[in-house]
DNA sequence: CTGTTAGCGCTTTCAC
DNA sequence: GTGAAAGCGCTAACAG
């Protein structure tokens, strides 16, 4: 049967340490965890025979004591793994390198497979679940459980649970703000689904910079999808109604690259005749466009961060005392490129 | 302290089932495992206090007795997320859902946050950990370990170790092959950095094919990075030097996608004047072109699946015999769409 | 069929 | 200082 290389010789446990160093298995657990109560000539046996037999704690002995496990569990439905990924990353760092552990779980939209998930999750006794949906909209609660709750990137519909989303309404008003201070007044918008309160949002964050300038849109806002054939399609219609448009604020980076397709088209130069600027700094479009793309960032790596700190604090903090609840909008950056401030 | 939700009452054990059932907690055991030797009666009246108690098995406790826990430890590099997202998704659904989960560790590059890592995951128990790598090149072996261990998409370079990669052979011959059926003779290929063995292996899969059919590359390969930009420079030094070709095959689909763009730049129509045909099939950028880009599918899902299914077997398999060892090259998959076949 | 007993690997009192 | 003993929650013999 085809299988993977052979394993090594099996784990030696505590009692093996104890044995080859000569003292009870209590002193060795002291020794290993570096407690007071040990003489110095005994630790450094317990240890050396630690080392001698490469000795690894079983943790899972260790988490059936404490009722912890150092563990959250990551409830996703993001196929692409775009969001996840940074989310998971800040997650495992909140506390150190190794400290937290993710077990990532892909419902593939599937209310089925997520109930299966969390149930697994649960069995496994993670310290918290984190929940990221992949759009801003707001998901079902997954109610009250045994364990701290937060819900990443998409919000809860329940505003009991604590539910951690990027600023977006800050983040329209960022591009345009930085489309303004580039000498930009023409500003058109193009954005993606009107159904995704992601989009309204970032309209409501373009609408307020331009009034708190004076000004208005060009045009109507450009709803329909997210995809760059969209941002081709919508460039091209803004264009012919509006000629004089010298900057759009786009819902996506995928947008963002169908309408700097169209500029082309329309011979338009970026950044010198129209700025461009996208939406999620995702760095294989935006990077790679001619000219690379300015865009709003919504800092998912510290959102995971913020996510995992939140569930330790609610372990932590004293039973029966409730959490802190709603939905909370961390702040965005705008990282700029080419399409908006042309290169020397 | 701001924290997340609170959480509901403590978990019930198999204790509390079995006392509220007025049961011993070996035959509460019983019952809720659905073993045969457990009276009808007595069952239902468990079922009945674990269903009242929502009682839910401590996977800690049950594993500590195992010796095995049901989870696999994913070891990636890969930042983005584009590779090892699908190979999760295939190790999670190899025994069907829930039955394994996958503790996903982001080692970002860092060979010491790796062995942190690692530690970690054997510490936790984990039945077996897959090293997933970020090009298909060979990278160091993790050595002997206490679990088995299968290199994912990246072989190691250590042919005792088991290494499941795609068929990179076997992909340039496919992208070769689909040109051939469509009409296309004059055919050249646009690569990525020529140190990756990725790059290397599809380029002699597709001299291999046009060969079989009589026929040479037009022009040298152009190796320089997997970039669309170097899509656009080279694909404009080649037409400039070989305006006959009507067929370019792509190392990268965001090679393919800076291709298409200098395509357009001079006026050839894609797929009539020339076809193009990109690698990786990721979605985003595949789908999202004009023309729709075909690309080559490397079945990430199912090297997922088949890495999961050799850890358990190898588990499962007798003690002291050797798994299965070297490279094993996964077949891949063409998919078609509009960059090589006009729609009708 | 059911309950008693032992024990997975570890931590933690609490005597000595 | 050190070690014996209890126990985390559960499963697996083995008696009854």
């Amino acid at each position: 049967m085809p299988a993977a290389r052979r394993t090594a010789a099996r784990n030696a446990t505590l009692g093996d340490v104890a044995k080859l160093a000569g003292v009870s298995i209590a002193t060795a657990s002291k020794a290993i965890n570096g407690r007071e109560d040990v003489a110095p000539g005994t630790r450094d046996r317990v240890v050396a025979a630690a080392a001698e037999l490469a000795f690894s704690p079983n943790q899972l002995a260790r988490s059936l004591i404490a009722g912890r496990t150092g563990t959250v569990g990551l409830l996703t439905s993001d196929l692409e793994g775009r969001f996840v990924i940074p989310i998971l990353m800040g997650a495992e760092d909140a506390f150190g390198a190794g400290q937290v552990n993710v077990i990532l779980c892909d419902a593939r939209g599937d209310a089925i497979r997520e109930q299966h998930h969390l149930k697994a999750l649960l069995n496994r006794r993670v310290d918290g679940i984190i929940v990221v949906g992949r759009q801003t909209d707001p998901r079902p609660s997954l109610g009250e459980q045994p364990v701290p709750v937060v819900y990443a990137y998409a919000p809860s519909d329940d505003p009991a649970d604590l539910s951690l989303t990027p600023d977006n309404v800050a983040g329209g008003r960022l591009a345009v703000e930085h489309l303004l201070g580039t000498g930009r007044r023409r500003i058109a918008h193009i954005s993606g689904d009107p159904a995704y309160a992601a989009a309204q949002d970032r309209t409501t964050g373009v609408r307020a910079a331009l009034a708190d300038a004076g000004l208005e849109l060009v045009g109507d806002v450009a709803y329909n999808d997210w995809s760059e054939h969209w941002g081709r399609d919508a460039a091209a219609m803004l264009l012919a109604a509006h000629p004089e448009i010298d900057g759009i604020v786009c819902g996506s980076d995928q947008i963002a690259r169908g309408v700097l397709d169209t500029l082309r088209d329309f011979d338009k130069r970026v950044p010198d005749d129209v700025a461009v600027i996208g939406y999620d700094n995702w760095e294989v479009l935006a990077t790679q466009s001619r000219p690379e793309l300015t865009s709003i960032d919504a800092n998912l790596q510290q959102l995971g961060r913020a996510a995992a700190m939140r569930i330790f604090e609610a372990i932590d903090g004293a039973d029966g005392v409730d959490g802190e609840t709603g939905e909370h909008r961390l702040p965005v950056r705008l990282v700029i490129r080419g399409s908006t401030i042309a290169r020397r």
